[in-house]
DNA sequence: GCGGATGAGTATAGTTTATATATCCATCAC
DNA sequence: GTGATGGATATATAAACTATACTCATCCGC
């Protein structure tokens, strides 16, 4: 079977499981293929997955059978929830929306800078060429009040929750540190690299995070917690690149989680304390 | 054109952007087309986007021209960084990863609870029909240690930054809440509704957070965070649901920041404080 | 109850797209 | 040089798709 045949029926099980219906119109309105085209696909549709489709004349709408077992795909909660971000504008262009009648949503709002497309090219370009680059970089330190030409060599990207930065070696500073891409203004030049990606132990060396339900909560909370999680003797482990400790604990809000918020909101915390803030000791210096 | 052929130019042109080149093989393996029509997909590709591909003999690579002009889609970064996300295993198969050589990447690991791809579609189904329906809930309140059936009127999905939740009517506690979707266990029985959507105030109202510098950096940094977040008068301002602003300020740590975080790390602090405190006040009560 | 609108199914003829297979060409590694 | 790799092209054939036309069933408004 084509790929794009193969897309439209995929798009029919889609629609199917998650709308509980679909028509000819919406093959014809997604795919730009002829009405024709579009019956012969629920057709085919019914061939390949007999049972599925059942047709409600007083609806005009294929719904999907009571015992509905999708073949062209794996119902994924993420993988719809997913689709509704991008309905919503979220990543804009990544993937065609395949949702009709989506459900009001929203998500919480986070202003930032946009990552200008010619800087994330160029970084990536050094990344794989593994060269330097020059990036025009507006520092938040109190010691580079404005932007500043940095030479650095970038290895990887990371994603903190909130935001992606790429991991380099700053020249200027003789150590890997992270950059972050809306704060990169502009790049120029490539040039010999400064460090090799395996010499970013911090990005390489993982922390074993260990979660527990957090004490606060009751007993059968915590127990429920643990179901949750998967934790073995009241334990989750968790593996952190030492690079990311940092983000971790700020995003989980694991910082002030037992002294400012509401137990109920915190199922977890960390368990191994002392050796955790030493590797964020470690890996902050 | 068709709408196989566009999907595939307009691949081809992110290969050229992204990654800089592309070769007959990558569309082979992607679209599972034939090794002639690869070819004819590029031919055709130079014949709508003159001038775009150069084709290097020595390195065997169709390469982006330096005036390079993308013409079947928007260079944009977060399209590019949301198919990273993918290729990491992000959202899992709501895209078709694009990407051959993604640099090295990472996101921060967000432990939590699966959401139930059947509890989900009822729920749809529920906002769809109007109608109210039984979760098996397992409240982090110490009122409720132990998970129950609870009828709820769901009308909406809000997402806070770290999980999805639905926003519906307890039958119970007789108002809107939001109840977290991974610990939406099992669902039951539809029924009539409780309330409707439109009752929800403190969903469809928005609040106008506003934020200003963070006044702990220096003055050459604060009139730069104006200039990234567009500000008027040193002012930028952020419309957040009432539901959703208790969410807004854990995750931007703006309840904390000027006590126990860097000041660089915060670039922004909300300005209308007492406003903003009575509005949550009001969406908490 | 009777049009009219809507959505679906199907048939025909013709076009576009793609495949399979084969041949040729250029570059590079050894 | 020789073989391997990746690309271009030609031919014949098959599959997919379009345009157009006609038929059927259900619902809505009057």
């Amino acid at each position: 079977m084509r790929w794009g045949v193969e897309k439209r029926l995929e798009f029919i099980e889609f629609r199917l499981f998650w709308e509980g219906g679909i028509n000819r119109a919406d093959i014809v309105d997604q795919f730009s293929v002829s009405v024709p085209q579009a019956s012969k696909d629920l057709t085919l549709y019914e061939e390949k997955a007999p049972g599925n489709l059942i047709y409600d004349k007083s609806a005009k709408l294929y719904k999907a059978a009571d015992d509905f077992k999708p073949v062209f795909m794996q119902p994924s909660a993420s993988t719809y929830l997913a689709h509704l971000r991008e309905a919503n504008g979220g990543t804009a262009g990544a993937t065609d929306v395949w949702l009709a009648s989506a459900p009001e949503h929203d998500a919480l709002p986070i202003p930032h800078r946009r990552v200008d497309a010619d800087v994330l090219r160029d970084v990536l370009k050094a990344v794989r060429d593994g060269r330097s680059i020059e990036v025009f970089y507006q520092s938040m330190s109190a010691k580079r009040p404005a932007p500043e030409w940095r030479p650095v060599t970038p290895h990887a990207l990371g994603n903190d929750g909130l935001r992606w930065h790429v991991r380099a070696f700053c020249h200027v500073d003789h150590k890997f540190k992270d950059f972050i891409l809306s704060r990169c203004i502009k790049t120029q030049k490539h040039g010999l690299p400064g460090a090799s990606a395996s010499d970013d132990m911090l990005w390489h060396d993982r922390f074993a995070v260990a979660l527990a339900p957090n004490p606060a909560l009751s007993e059968s909370q915590q127990s429920i917690i643990a179901q949750d999680y998967e934790m073995k003797n009241g334990r989750a482990e968790v593996m952190v690149r030492k690079a990311m400790l940092y983000y971790f604990q700020k995003r989980l809000r694991l910082d002030i989680a037992d002294k400012l918020d509401n137990p109920h909101e915190i199922p977890v915390v960390v368990s191994n304390r002392t050796a955790f803030d030493a590797a964020l000791a470690e890996a902050m210096a």
